[in-house]
DNA sequence: AGGCGCTTGTGAAGAGGTGCACAAATCGCG
DNA sequence: CGCGATTTGTGCACCTCTTCACAAGCGCCT
């Protein structure tokens, strides 16, 4: 039930893509082999088994390879995956291929530290504009690039061809900034205020929250301590707990 | 996510703190939950449906009610639940009942940011030290905390009790970090870097990568797009939106 | 007191992800 | 040219997570 409509997007009718509904775990894991893939490259590695990938991306190997199977098999057996070619399949993939623009709106503490990130560009994304809605930010200029009024949003977007807008503003003024973002025709957003956005169907949100993660992290630790706390048995590995009932 | 190991049986082995082994999937939601509480309390709800705490955390509310009801029974039937009991015993659970005090390590760019965030002290957290490798950035005072020669860390991690170490260093300092960390009793990571970290098990490691997050986006845009592109008589295809951390 | 509407808590079914184990495929070498 | 060593690709069983659907429980109103 999806009718996503593109506003002035070309029909492009490439029959070339073969693309392969990917699981949404793989996906998550295919930019992470990317990256080990480049260490890889970068010392001199041709190909890699999939034993050592699964290594350098802290993962399982058969993991790895099932992960892989569903991009085509692109490995030999007995010698394992040429890593340029694996580069070249997973950025295709990804959609990579073509480097992606990024809006990024609300330059203060951490905007700064976006903007003046050089890690993006190196993975294929240009940061193409910022945005803020303090006249006094206006105008700050922040390794190359200039801060723009958000109201200059819509002429800048199309300008620049942004396909992913970043939130880094205030939680209150987050969801309006996402409806500005929407309404000019951005489909992916990365939210890093503590808010949870609503955006119409066919729009991806992706949340990134230090708070979650420190509290996931606290978790832990309360069942580390509670755990060590408890002499009992400790008989070997006892795996096997059944709660079903 | 984090690499997650087994250790021995997590079972209702020990009855005196009533620990109730949740799953992960759980204990990654409550965080949102908790937050979303929050804002309902401080608009003066006193009590909450599992429909409206649900729709406010951005989650169906049969999971929400399940994953709840692994914390116990805190709800009444025919109202909802106690907004001011369930904040308790949420933040319980997670262990947020004490003030955990973290260590953050790099104070470059990210950790500027980091260091000047005050949304971790009003989650229970208390960033207790600063630490860079750089003679230069020592002694330099942020928010109040001075910046500390990384050489003190084993010092000031027994005086300050830290109990979360976070890496905002370049990534071939990283596991370095790590090790400095692990050695001093740190037994939960947040790392920054964009690169695996290894560990001895029982240490527990959360990544935040944010150009794998955009490489997702890029992912997903990517299949729009070419869906757009492909008209067919597919149009029963559902497309997937908000993705989960 | 009793009925009625609302909401929780949960059994069960289904969907999705993981990891083992092995057959198939490929290479190097004698 | 065949054989053994090596590694991929995948069927399968198991497990976790999600979602539906509904009985049980609670408060309120008459
Ligand atoms: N700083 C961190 O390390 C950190 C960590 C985790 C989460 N966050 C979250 O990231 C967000 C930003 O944090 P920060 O520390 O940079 O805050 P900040 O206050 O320093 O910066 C916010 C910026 O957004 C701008 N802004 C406000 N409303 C706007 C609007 N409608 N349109 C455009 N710009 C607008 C402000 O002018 C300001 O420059 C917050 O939601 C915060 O919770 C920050
Ligand atoms: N800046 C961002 O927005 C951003 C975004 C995503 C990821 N990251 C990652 O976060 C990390 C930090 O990024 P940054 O932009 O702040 O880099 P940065 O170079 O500005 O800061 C790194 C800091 O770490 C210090 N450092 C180096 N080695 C150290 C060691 N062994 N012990 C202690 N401190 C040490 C350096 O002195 C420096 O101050 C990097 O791994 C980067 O890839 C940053």
């Amino acid at each position: 039930m999806s009718q996503h409509r593109h506003p002035g997007a070309p029909g492009r009718a490439g029959a070339v893509p073969a693309l392969p509904d990917l699981p949404e775990a793989t996906v998550a894991r295919l930019p992470e082999y990317l990256r080990a893939l480049h260490a890889l490259a970068d010392t001199g590695h041709e190909t890699v088994s999939s034993e050592g990938l699964a290594n350098a991306a802290g993962v399982n190997s058969a993991k790895l390879r099932k992960d892989l199977s569903h991009l085509g098999s692109y490995g030999t057996r007995g010698v394992g995956y040429d890593v340029t070619l694996l580069i070249e399949q997973i950025e295709s993939v990804l959609g990579l291929t073509q480097c992606r623009s990024v809006a990024l709106v609300g330059v203060g503490n951490l905007g700064h530290a976006l903007a003046g990130y050089d890690g993006f560009a190196s993975r294929g994304f240009r940061i193409a504009a910022l945005f803020d809605a303090d006249p006094s930010r206006v105008g700050e200029e922040i390794n190359g690039l200039v801060v723009r009024h958000v109201d200059d949003l819509a002429r800048v977007a199309v300008e620049e061809s942004i396909s992913i807008g970043v939130i880094a503003t205030p939680a209150p003024a987050a969801q309006a900034v996402a409806d500005q973002l929407v309404a000019v025709g951005v489909t992916s957003i990365l939210n890093f205020a503590p808010c949870v956005l609503s955006v119409p169907e066919g729009v991806d949100v992706r949340k990134v929250d230090l708070a979650i993660e420190l509290q996931i992290l606290s978790f832990h630790e309360h069942r580390k301590a509670s755990l060590t706390a408890l002499p009992g048995g400790l008989a070997a590995t006892d795996t096997q707990e059944a709660i079903g009932t």
